[in-house]
RNA sequence: GGAGUAGACCGGAUGAUCGCUCGUGGCGGUGCGCCGCGGGAGGAAAGUCCGGACUCCACGGGCAGGGCGCUGGGUAACCCCCAGGCGGAGUGAUCCGACACCGGCGCCACAGAGAACAGACCGCCGAUGGCCGGGCGAAGGUCGCAUGCAAGCUGAGCUGCGGUCUCCGCUCGGCUCAGGCAAGGGUGAAACGGUGGGGUAAGAGCCUACCGCGUCUGUGGUGACACAGACGGCACGGCAAGCGUCGCCCGGAGCAAGACCAAAUAGGAGGGCAACCCACACGUCCCGAUCAAAGGGGUGGUUUGGGAACGGCUGGCCCAGUCGUCGCCCUCGGGUAGGUCGCACGAGGCUCAGGGUAACCUGAGCCCCAGAGAAAUGAUCAUCCCCGUGUCGGACCAACUCCGAGACGGGACAGAAUCCGGCUUAUAGGUUUUCUCCAGCG
RNA sequence: GGUCCCAUCGUCUAGCGUGGCCUAGGACGGAGCCCUCUCAAGGCUCAGACACGGGUUCAAAUCCCGUUGGGACCA
């Protein structure tokens, strides 16, 4: 298993990328954010966090990028290979409490059969240990 | 204490865990990881409204265009800042001001009598001239009377008295007219100085005092300007964020500027190879009598010329014209994606001293203080701080108020993108200084 | 990041250079009435806008400044 070697290409930032994901990937909406994934060719996942200028100020899109980035990071050694995602936040993310951002993240990806078998928080016991 | 005024400053704090980016040192490694250390958003980073630095282009001057506009200073420069003048607002501290020029052209709607070297509607006067009426005086004409005069009568004349008419003079009244006036009313944003007194027919800068205005002189000030005096006697309306005039300033574009490296694809320039047919020259072979020559045929495709075919362009199409030779190889140049530089030591910051009312300047010492790239500077949790809501307990008879505890909610405006100096706009809450006004106490 | 442009009824626009009878005109659309057996067409009537805030001026949709919201271009 060949991790990504660092943040930068963890994260999906080619407008080219981007357009192929739109175009050929599967959609999942939920009050919070929506969500398209489609297969890669790469053998590691990468994320794409898309805010558009109808978000908000500056401040607020910069919150909403980091909130999410911050969210990936998360899930980065959880999520199954060979995919390409791609989150649209909404407003109402920044809104509401973290925990529960949290817990909707997880589910969805879960629902979507985006995670390994393997539960979030046994991972990283034995990682640790 | 309350209300205000002008500045200066802060813009949540601490810790734990997990992360991002840059620099630097070490280790692996060969241009990527790991570890250590250090740095990592703002007062507006914003709007892009001015002014510059820097880069490229142009560079000889003018016009055009744009900007600015009281005075003096500061500055690299400024639509900036400081100090002052003048005008306006406010009881005041203070604040505001595109604050040069109306000589030329243009505009000043509606209303109003009249709107630009204006005008006379209502109104006032009617002095002067005229008209009408009354009174007084004087002269003359005419009529009547007579007790008058000259010789007796008549007439005429003279004289006296009365009536009437005309003219003249004085005076009173009226008002239509000629005319005088612009004080008052009314219109308007604005009406050709204001107030008091005199003056007059009524009035009027007509005269005078003060104020305003203009001109001149003097004094003070670097200057804007202020003050004083004399004279003039209201003649000179407003608008230049209307055209314009005067003075000063400005070359144009912008870091997506610009410099360098440089895939794939297409295309450009040069060279080489290959490539259909014909003709000439040439080389070679054969025939041509034994050699040689003229001549003929085959072959090669080095060179030259022509043609055909195909394609492009002009063209709606044909004709016609014109250009190229499709493939392969080499070299060169431009150049896209992408990358590197520009790119952070600067009109830099802090402290102290000196000069200056101040803006600011000078000197000394110390410091290095963000450099990302769809774009880092964060996320979560805990404690503390501030504000609001309602709850409980205590002080209190109760209310108000104060103290304490824990609960819930909230903590502004806002994110560097080449860099500086400004302006403008957004901004919860808080700290501090100056001054003014009002109220109370001593 | 930089450069530039625009904003008028629900929509498309005229008026803005030269400020004044602008109480802002027109077309389509909307509402009501008439006509018709009914609809359409036609006729009549009505409602409806100067993006916002200051300034200049006697007077601003128009001139000047700022704010807001749109749009275009530059590798």
């Amino acid at each position: 298993m060949t991790r990504p070697p660092q943040d930068r290409a963890f994260f999906l930032r080619r407008s080219t990328d981007i357009e192929r994901v739109k175009q050929t990937g599967r959609r999942l909406q939920t009050p919070l954010f929506n969500l398209v994934s489609c297969t890669s060719e790469l053998p590691y996942a990468r994320f794409g966090i898309v805010v558009g200028k109808r978000f908000g100020g500056a401040v607020a899109r910069n919150r909403a990028k980091r909130v999410f980035r911050e969210l990936a990071r998360q899930v980065r050694e959880h999520v199954v290979q060979r995919q390409d995602l791609l989150v649209f936040p909404r407003r109402e993310a920044l809104r509401v409490k973290h925990r529960t951002l949290h817990d909707a993240w997880t589910s969805a990806l879960r629902h979507e059969g985006l995670l390994t078998s393997g539960s979030g928080l046994r991972c990283d016991h034995s990682a640790s240990v």
